[in-house]
DNA sequence: CTGAAAGCGCTAACAT
DNA sequence: ATGTTAGCGCTTTCAG
């Protein structure tokens, strides 16, 4: 592989002037670049990150810590970033963290502290502060989404908003017994995403003056399995004319219950999720959209303005991500039958 | 941070010694890298890769190029892989080639040459001669996943008999109007997988003494939607009394279709999948069973080994990768009537 | 605008 | 078993 020094030779000028033509940084002449890239060109010489990194101490690289891969969301989030990363040059560095405390702490006191990465991305994690504290002292900037995190630069939807929005939407049709598939305790981790979800939506029956039902709530796993098995509780006993779901899976899981319960959606039970899944549009289910192509998006071009100029990066601050209620067939008023037995 | 001198000082030893120590290359006595690793672990130091890169020219990261992050599939691979490499103290960087053409040329053309990868894994991504050549000239391993690539080991299925299996098992069922659901011409690409299917379903019937009838087969996307498009026209045109999709997702579609189309699975039409998709088992959905994230961890380990010994590595080899029927409640004996219409 | 030269932090001979 | 030392390939002062 062809080094600096051929480049430079090839274009007769020194390796300073090669490295100043090719990064962009300092003076120099138009015609001297145009030779350089010429001979690069010519060479297929690319900078070794190895070389560069170590005289600069920057990689152009960012590590991604993400507890799953396999949800639509956290793909779509990833599949956002990546995309993004690569349009400024820079190269995404992946550490899955679905597997547990060893590996969380491996990654964070070591994977990640040997400078591989300018910068790390969070996703759906709530960094401690002692993991903050690390990168921070390595001077590695860092951008959260999904939550707040104390010390970081974070992006995150109002959870409590969007479900109220989405269960003020089932209000305003006219429904009355409204149930929740909410989030189980698993799911509760890291941002505490479905308490916020539940009280939004608790909140929107308050503001209409209706009294939440406990029994008209069930805990899942944000899964269609385990949105079906909920929905299956859920309408069996209580008969709610109307479910709001914490995520479009679990809307579909609730979906296919009612069809197997000979309910149909929406004249027997409205069904509304968060996310807009790839599949929701199949299914005709009406969310409230996020956008997590654009978090990632989002996230990455934050990181980037922090990564450019040296101010204090230690701040925190917080972005409100953009959320939308989507209407489609899943939701209706309540048929006249039934919807004041409460 | 720490570098590897203030660690040297601390253990009173010279540099040379911490970094042996360290890497368990070159002898140290037990007491001295017992030293060494309590200085290290106090002042919290690890290598930096830059530094360990440019002077060893290997950089314990592995780059993986997907097509796709948000199918299962994909995302499972991946997932098998990234924690492989974790397991083995490397890292992974990330290139998803969805974008197209362009993101392909830059990926393969300027991200994987600056030297941050010591090999590659492919999956899924039928990698041009061109491409092949690049890599090698840069002495890096490749490894593919999903077909056979000229001078590259790869893992694969064997598509052809897996798809035979699938159809044998509704033949031996007694089925004998069985219909298709393959790839389309954008799911062709790369390693031709769809056709594969084809032909072996075909085979199947052939060698039961059924001609496979071209009115039996339908191309979809490898999606749910285009799984229930498609068996909506298969059954709703020619009432195949069984269904072979080429993947979970379609087989899940088409099941979806069946019901809306009022019949009943598996007593109206018989229908088997391939992949063993997260949700086949909450579907009931028998299929082929291939483990995604074995595959990756199978890529890892010869990865890893190619990085070990330095043969040659240029040498093509093709390991087959496991697949296995896996029988659940989407299929049965055709009932009596209709199933002798042809 | 360009060149010379001093490192960046670590590893791997080569000595001892 | 351990220390000395010469780079790895690039960037960046500092001169000119």
């Amino acid at each position: 592989m062809a080094g600096i020094d051929e480049v430079a030779r090839m274009a007769g000028v020194s390796t300073a002037t090669v490295s100043r033509a090719l990064s962009g940084n300092g003076h120099v002449s138009a015609v001297t670049r145009q030779r350089v890239h010429e001979a690069a060109q010519h060479l297929g010489y690319v900078v070794s990150s190895s070389a560069s990194g170590l005289a600069t101490g920057r990689t152009r690289n960012v590590g991604v810590v993400i507890p799953f891969l396999n949800r639509w969301f956290y793909g779509a989030v990833l599949e956002g970033a990546e995309h993004a990363l690569l349009a400024h040059g820079y190269d995404l560095t992946l550490y899955n963290l679905g597997g547990g405390g060893d590996e969380r702490r491996a990654v964070f006191e070591h994977f990640l502290l040997r400078k591989r990465v300018d910068a790390v991305l969070a996703i759906a994690l709530e960094l401690t502060d002692a993991e903050v504290r690390r990168l921070h002292a390595l001077g590695k900037p860092i951008v959260g989404i999904g939550g707040t995190i104390r010390g970081v630069r974070t992006l995150s939807i109002d959870d409590h908003e969007l479900a109220r929005v989405a269960t003020s939407h089932l209000i305003e049709l006219g429904h009355r017994r409204i149930g929740h598939i909410g989030g189980d305790a698993d799911s509760e981790m890291d941002f505490h995403v479905p308490s916020k979800r539940r009280v939004g939506y608790e909140h929107a029956l308050n503001a209409a003056g209706i009294r939440p039902d406990p029994q008209l709530f069930e805990a899942a796993d944000f899964s269609i399995p385990g949105g079906y098995r909920a929905a299956k509780r859920l309408l069996g006993d209580h008969r709610p004319t109307a479910i709001f779901a914490s995520s479009d899976e679990m809307a579909i899981g609730a979906m296919l219950a009612a069809r197997d319960l000979g309910l149909s959606v929406p004249r027997d039970v409205s069904v509304i999720g968060v996310d807009d899944h790839e599949l929701a549009e199949f299914f005709g289910l009406s969310t409230v959209a996020q956008f997590p192509a654009l978090q990632g998006r989002l996230a990455v071009d934050m990181l980037m303005g922090m990564l450019g100029d040296a101010a204090e990066h230690d701040e925190a601050a917080h972005i409100p991500l953009p959320y939308e209620l989507t209407l489609r067939t899943s939701t209706a008023r309540p048929s006249d039958q039934g919807a004041t037995s409460a």
